[in-house]
DNA sequence: GAAAAATGACACCATGATGGTATCATTTAC
DNA sequence: GTAAATGATACCATCATGGTGTCATTTTTC
């Protein structure tokens, strides 16, 4: 069971490896060359962080990737939304097929809670709360 | 994301069923009828459920299984652990390859934290505590 | 102007986990 | 003896994930 995609950890990577460096513009191969991560998929990634406006894009030769957003407002459940989706422990497996029982299922109401729980607390982690962890 | 196995979640269904009829007999059939799961998956369920000591078998006509563990010592967390392993929203995803930074790695500190909050709550609910929850 | 180095936009593939089925042997009530 | 159950497994389909590859376009540099 893993809370974190790949694509997910990538991500903080390259916004961890790009936070301090804000306003130089990084490659592709700069995160290659210092992170060692799969490059097509870091590829992938990043454009992906583009789309969601955590970074802006620069084409051609020594063009890359900008860091547009305050590390601080970069939060790792928004990260996490953007590459595995919507966060939901407590969805219903079944959709109208077995339960019906929507409103008893003990069960989907205590994931719920849990959930609440989980998500609160990663709102709470940011980039830059990250940097600072790492000390 | 979803935090339950639908197996977990077939498990739970039958273990709240069968734990008002404690000390009778329940067979895949019974379960068939009256909670309408795809039965073969549900038989091998069940007998999971044997092999960890939640059920006894009765074997041969008119056989079936019966409830051995109070539900009050049921808990979600070991049910979990049973149908889809250990519970770890912490563990590195590289296996030594990309980090190195074991001490350091700001991610996976706080993922571990919040690992532990889930499995603090995960341990607290019980097959008898979703029974009352039903209410 | 041409080559090099970058992104944009996709299509594609491999693998593993999950959900689910099927089969055969054995046991036991009637 | 037959029906109805479990024991034990082998098998299959689907999907999400991780990862690669390609072609077009842009832009710097010479």
């Amino acid at each position: 069971m893993h809370l974190l995609a790949r694509s997910t950890d990538y991500a903080v990577r390259a916004l961890l490896y790009m936070a301090p460096k804000r306003g130089e513009v990084v490659s592709t191969s700069d995160l290659d060359r210092d992170l060692k991560l799969p490059r097509p998929f870091m590829r992938r990634i990043l454009q992906v962080l583009q789309k969601q406006g955590y970074l802006s894009s620069v084409k051609g030769h020594k063009g890359g990737f900008r860091l547009l957003m305050a590390p601080g407002k970069i939060r790792l459940i928004d990260l996490m939304r953007a590459f595995q989706g919507e966060i939901s422990l407590g969805d219903c497996l079944f959709k109208k097929k077995v339960c019906g029982c929507v409103k008893t299922c003990p069960l989907r109401h205590e994931i719920k809670d849990l959930e609440s729980v989980v998500l609160g607390r990663l709102s709470n982690i940011t980039i830059s709360r990250l940097m600072q962890g790492a000390s």
